[in-house]
RNA sequence: GCACCCAUAGCUCAGCUGGAUAGAGUGUCGCCCUCCGAAGGCGAAGGUCGUAGGUUCGAAUCCUACUGGGUGCGCCA
């Protein structure tokens, strides 16, 4: 049920009729022509770009066709007015009748109001947070994990059935660092003096972690050397990890679907069986690379290696798939993992990653385009630095002191709510600057609190008609006579609500979910706007004098706050219904 | 040196994959509560969209070259 389709298809039907009675030449390619809101509502409620797009290739003015296309809109019943303007845009305006049978389809749809068609059902697989499983979530992680999973919810919102998936970076060193950091407190919990040195993870959190595993193995591991305790330490450790970051994502109110293990990957013929595929298409060979121009990097020497040819899939020099001393390089398993998810066929794969992976992007790419003979498209968002301030001041963070602000520190804080709009207030792409008391300020300049607050208005509307004694349900609203909803201050805020799944598409098109969050906030502003016109003009307040609701008038507020809390919904955050 | 990202009001940022007179918040100035929640609303002022070209009916948006900032660049993930 998106309004601006059904314009659409309404001026294309135009165009079909003006083709066939020979005003314009057959042939012509539509597929630029254009509805949309205009920018200055002055001009209406829809504009299409029809005639100007059409002029040159029909060779006819744009005016010409403009009024050949104006008759024929104006013929149907949804059209109050059609004049040209401008250059040569076609401006619409609607009957009121459009916008009344718009809110009862809102109320009817609920939930259901916004979801649109795009994905038509292809199988997306969206990789988010993987964060090492060495200590606890922090906020860089924070901003990833909102991100995803908001991406992942506007993803299924328009069409696509989309896998929740966190990459378990559980094969390389530095899980061996976490074991040997366990190690340490496992002694410490003996009795034993440590020093943690540098290598070495020095954080508090792994106290629990070494006092559970003397729990589990009493001093079996004492004054033994590393052969004997690390595989087994290092299972030890990384299960209390991830159980640790599945509470934290719990804590935020992110759900995986799945958790993939990079050390699955290994020992098993996974990584053989993916280079072998890449092998099989002419891309593995043996070469020395180039070393970085106008970088001085010491100790450099060419040396031969196993090669994967990324520079025929758009990358700009070829990467590495095995070291020198004939180990796998951390790209190996990378591909591997990819090739795991082309294989479990995907349509589309997403990757969140952090903006300093942001040199990784293209030989990803390079790799899944090799590895899916192009079929699957991989899209990577990067996410930009979180800029962490109390009052304006930076909070100061130290990694060595293990002085780092937690995902679990800002949550628990501000609540996990506030903290996942915040952090989509901002494009991905962009810094973002999360202040610990602006967020929690109740004011218009705090977006949560301002977009909540509408909401809760409604819901404070729907109380009042409640002790009246007049609670009409959304069905009874949307099927009552709504033709006294009309007054031009109230179809301001239809127009809003009806530009909702065309932005739903917009944003998940462009993969950006900010703009749903910019997007409550217009809404939001519009429905303010109208109340506040309740306390001059008597006609626009939701309730009569007795607080009785009368459809006409709580279907609006009932149906903004349907959009809403369908719009929060994608951002992960629960709408209020009453601010305290 | 190369690649990717960014540059829009004093400040923080949007700008609907090319549309009409470029928008919000904040800050500054001025208004609005006998009235459903003033935790709000209305208005004024504020711009060479980093620079210079190009593409076309039309460019903040697309292309090229610069300037300035960020990130990354074999055997770390």
């Amino acid at each position: 049920m998106n309004l601006f389709d059904d314009i659409k298809a309404l001026v294309l039907d135009g165009l079909d009729a003006l083709t066939r009675d020979g005003t314009l030449p057959a042939g012509l390619d539509f597929a630029n022509v254009t509805v949309e809101p205009p920018r200055d509502p002055a001009h209406g409620d829809m504009a299409t770009n029809a005639a100007m797009v059409l002029a040159k290739p029909a060779g006819l003015k744009p005016r010409d066709i403009a009024l050949a296309l104006v008759d024929r809109l104006t013929a149907d019943a949804r059209v109050a007015q059609a004049e040209v303007a401008g250059p040569g845009f076609i401006n619409l305006r609607l009957a009121d009748g459009v916008w009344q049978r718009l809110v009862a389809g809102i109320l009817t749809a609920g939930a259901d109001y916004g979801r649109v068609t795009r994905g038509q059902g292809k199988r997306v697989n969206v990789e988010y947070v993987s964060a090492n499983p060495t200590g606890p979530m922090h906020v860089g992680h924070t901003r990833g994990a909102v991100f995803g999973d908001a991406l992942a919810n506007l993803l299924a919102h328009a069409g696509y059935d989309v896998t929740r998936e966190y990459y378990i970076n559980d094969g390389g060193a530095q899980v061996d660092v976490l074991a040997r950091s366990v190690y340490l407190r496992y002694l410490e919990a003996h009795g034993q003096e440590v020093a943690f040195e540098d290598g070495t993870y020095p954080g508090d959190y792994l106290i629990d972690v070494g006092r559970a595993l003397k729990d589990k193995v009493g001093d079996a591991y004492v004054g033994q050397p590393e052969s004997v305790w690390l595989t087994e330490v290092r299972t030890f450790a990384t299960d209390a990890m991830m159980a640790l970051i599945r509470e934290d994502l719990a804590a935020l109110g992110v759900r995986m679907d799945s958790f993939f293990s990079e050390k699955s990957l290994y020992g098993t013929g996974r990584i053989e069986a993916a280079l072998a595929d890449l092998d099989a298409k002419g891309l593995i060979y043996q070469g020395v690379l180039e070393p970085p121009k106008g970088k001085t990097l010491e100790d450099w020497e060419p040396r031969e290696q196993t090669l994967f040819r990324s520079t025929a899939h758009g990358d700009d020099v070829d990467r590495p798939v095995k070291k020198s001393d004939g180990g796998w390089t951390y790209f190996a398993p990378d591909i591997a993992y990819h090739y795991d998810k082309v294989s479990r066929g995907f349509d589309m794969l997403v990757d969140v990653f952090g903006a300093d992976h942001g040199g990784y992007v293209k030989r990803m790419k390079a790799a899944v385009s090799a590895l899916s003979d192009g079929r699957v498209p991989l899209e990577v968002k990067l996410i930009q630095l979180v800029r962490l301030t109390r009052g304006g001041e930076p909070v100061k963070m130290s990694k060595r002191a293990g002085t780092f602000v937690t995902l679990r520190d800002v949550v628990d804080q501000v609540g996990a709510d506030v903290t996942r709009f915040v952090m989509l207030t901002r494009k991905n792409d962009a810094p973002l600057d999360f202040d610990f008391d602006k967020v929690l300020e109740q004011s218009k300049d705090n977006p949560v609190f301002y977009v909540q607050y509408a909401h809760a208005r409604v819901c404070s509307v729907m109380r009042k008609a409640a002790a009246a004694g007049t609670v009409p349900d959304d069905a009874a609203l949307a099927a009552a006579d709504l033709s006294g909803l009309s007054h031009p201050a109230e179809l301001d805020v239809v127009r809003k609500l009806a530009e909702w799944p065309r932005l739903v598409d917009i944003a998940a098109q462009t993969g950006e979910p900010h703009r749903v969050a910019f997007y409550l906030y217009d809404l939001a502003s519009a429905f303010h706007a109208l109340w506040h016109r309740g306390n001059a003009e008597p006609d626009l307040r939701f309730l009569s004098d007795d607080d009785r609701g009368d459809p006409a008038k709580i279907a609006l507020p009932r149906a903004v706050a349907v959009v809403i809390s369908a719009g929060l919904g994608i951002l992960g955050v629960k709408p209020l219904e009453e601010m305290r």
